[in-house]
DNA sequence: TCTAAAATTAAACAAACGTTTAATTTAAAC
DNA sequence: GTTTAAATTAAACGTTTGTTTAATTTTAGA
């Protein structure tokens, strides 16, 4: 990716900003302001400022894949455990790169032809297909229920996750979370063990 | 909310614009041009993009909140019918204001001081007030499971259905769905049932 | 038909936008 | 120490932004 330390620093401070307040709601002498830098380096380093997203995009897809086989494959541990550990690992995940992710929903879902959005595709692709294996071992092995929408499994995942997330607002209210650290408990305990309940509720449920 | 013809068809043109591409990425001119008025229309009937903005929020918010004691007050239906039907109209109705629920989660998110903010979080207070006594009446008369995260069980319904909205690009691909009438049916047939699995597992599971 | 208010217009406004320029400073190589 | 490239800067570029102005047209009541 051969980013300079600098490069990487206004990238952070850009990827905060556009998940605050969007791509177009962020100037470049917002960015240049907040990174400490002069205004035509970011021309200098990217081109452009749409560039400079295309950038981040691609910088932060490089870890993007979630390594989900290393525990699909530990087939000694029950499927229900191993459900679990898959759900923690990716609400974690989510959490980490929840900027990215805010910023993909708002502003790549747009133009819906260009490179960068390809590789999110690709990723999303791959994640659902280890998800659909794993489900269906399941279901051979009589763990997990059969009638199941497969596909829209990651989306009560993310779902949950993101709805909480844009409406921070109410949720702290309701829960009484006065900082950033004790959101963050919230997500990693109540938020994923709810999540837990109901993915493992769906897939072993009989109607 | 004493509003023309004329204003009403400029806020649905706000609105659309504002979903598609935010609100600082929409201009007073984009509005204009797409309904077909002078610029200087918008200031005379609104006084700022941003009050017309608060007017379009409170205009939607009228009609807004989703009226579940109907079907809740139904007591000769089962607990199962009922939350069955419930989660049809709130998916209908959420599909049906896709558009403002979009704004508030981008834009009127940041800001939350705002009064029309503060409508919309009385709304959701209410929402799920109702929702949580008829859990809990479930709860009482043995139908319900106890062990759940009431206030998260809104934002499952929710969620997925945003996930799916702001990922189009990606699911339409996996489900072949080749146009908006397709999409309609698909929210409305599939989606709404795979929610309706989902919160009935959570509800009614035991682990 | 006359009149006063409301609606609509084109034009102009300053401010902010992304980007480029040309000059200067810093860093590294010889 | 000199040279060459890279990094950094302030200033200016032409557009686009939201808003206002002042003039004109339309509407409606007497």
């Amino acid at each position: 990716m051969d980013l300079s330390e600098k490069q990487i620093q206004i990238l952070a401070v850009a990827e905060k900003l556009f998940a605050e307040n969007g791509f177009a709601g962020t100037s470049v002498r917002n960015i240049a302001k907040e990174a400490g830098i002069n205004i035509a380096m970011i021309s200098y380093y990217f081109g452009s400022k749409e560039k400079l997203l295309e950038k981040l995009v691609l910088y932060r897809m490089v870890n993007f894949k979630i390594d989900l086989l290393s525990i699909i494959d530990e087939e000694k541990i029950s499927f229900e455990k191993r459900l679990d550990q898959l759900i923690e690992l990716f609400v974690l995940r989510i959490h980490e790169y929840q900027r990215i992710y805010k910023i993909i929903h708002t502003e790549l879902s747009k133009d819906s032809g260009c490179l960068t959005f390809e590789h999110y595709l690709h990723q999303k692709r791959e994640n659902f297909e280890t998800l659909e294996s794993f489900v269906h071992k399941g279901q051979k092995a009589g763990y997990f229920k059969k009638n199941v929408e497969i596909p829209l499994i990651i989306p009560t995942l993310i779902g949950v996750y993101f709805h909480f997330n844009y409406n921070q607002n109410y949720f702290t209210q309701v829960y009484a979370i006065k900082n950033a650290k004790q959101l963050d408990t919230f997500v990693k305990t109540t938020l994923t063990k709810h999540i837990q309940t109901t993915l493992k509720a769906l897939l072993t449920y009989e109607n």
